[in-house]
DNA sequence: TGACATTAGTTAGCGATGTGAACTATCGTG
DNA sequence: CACGATAGTTCACATCGCTAACTAATGTCA
């Protein structure tokens, strides 16, 4: 694999990447199966990798303001798949954390409950497969990060 | 640089994906200062790109359905960014195409209204940017195939 | 101690975006 | 000319994100 050339048009990368991120999640969100909405998914992803959570971290790392939070959250009690404990010492704040059942699903979603993407993905070869996987890491850092 | 190691847990790339890609979304969506909506920049680059098109087509390449198509271009054609043709032989058939007004828009969007995400891609090195460029073009490949 | 700022989370209401179902208008075909 | 196919629209609905304003609890400091 001859290493590639460099970049120097931030700008036009930037719209090109904006515009095929924006078309991905699109297509992604029409064809999500997990049962659960993407908003959710993310949300529990985010509560199953970092135990219990307040839900102001929930939204920090989430991205997204506390109202919606406090939705999506809302959701995933009612469907069972979170639970919200007290904290003994600060009565403002809610810890939530995955329950047996989110766990399922979590593991569920991992497993098996892509096909759709996972089918397509199948028609990669390795070397698009392994650009793709870092470019989610890299997709990850330039996102997540505080400002 | 060392080729990548392959990729075979599809399932586990796939939801990894899903999520990232549902995540920058998110983000860029509310750092977008187009001045445009998101949904209007994506139908606008695609008729800029193919031409006098019509909703139809337009639909197809978005991956949209067509009540969604027909309320973007509506949007458009209120900010004077693209006009309609009646079709002298079908006259079922509405082609669109981008006014001068939508071309300067584009030209300005790809040259320098993306400063939020040229800011952040700033600091990533270069086999990092390059990345990100073919994973674009691979995520285009992977979500705007017919099926 | 008691006033006041800060913090966690919720409620209420808005706007943007996508959908399916049903409709109009037009076209093509036997 | 009747009837099915096609292009596009309208309508009602669901999701998802936001800001503003609120409640409740906590911290600070004169």
């Amino acid at each position: 694999m001859p290493s590639a050339p460099p970049v120097t048009d931030l700008a036009g990368l930037a719209s090109q990447l904006r515009l095929s991120v924006f078309r991905a999640s699109r297509t992604l969100r029409r064809e999500s199966q997990a049962g659960i909405s993407p908003s959710m998914l993310a949300a529990l992803s985010t509560i199953d990798r970092h135990g219990p959570i307040t839900a102001g971290d929930v939204a920090q790392h989430e991205q997204v303001r506390k109202p919606t939070v406090t939705r999506i959250l809302a959701g995933l009690v009612d469907e069972g798949l979170i639970e919200r404990t007290a904290d003994p010492l600060d009565r403002r704040v809610a810890w939530v954390q995955l329950t047996p059942a989110g766990r399922a699903l979590m593991r569920n979603v991992r497993r098996r409950s892509d096909r759709f993407l996972a089918g397509r993905l199948r028609a990669l070869d390795p070397a698009d497969l392994a650009t793709l996987e870092r470019a989610a890491e890299i997709l990850d850092r330039v996102t997540e990060q505080e400002e």
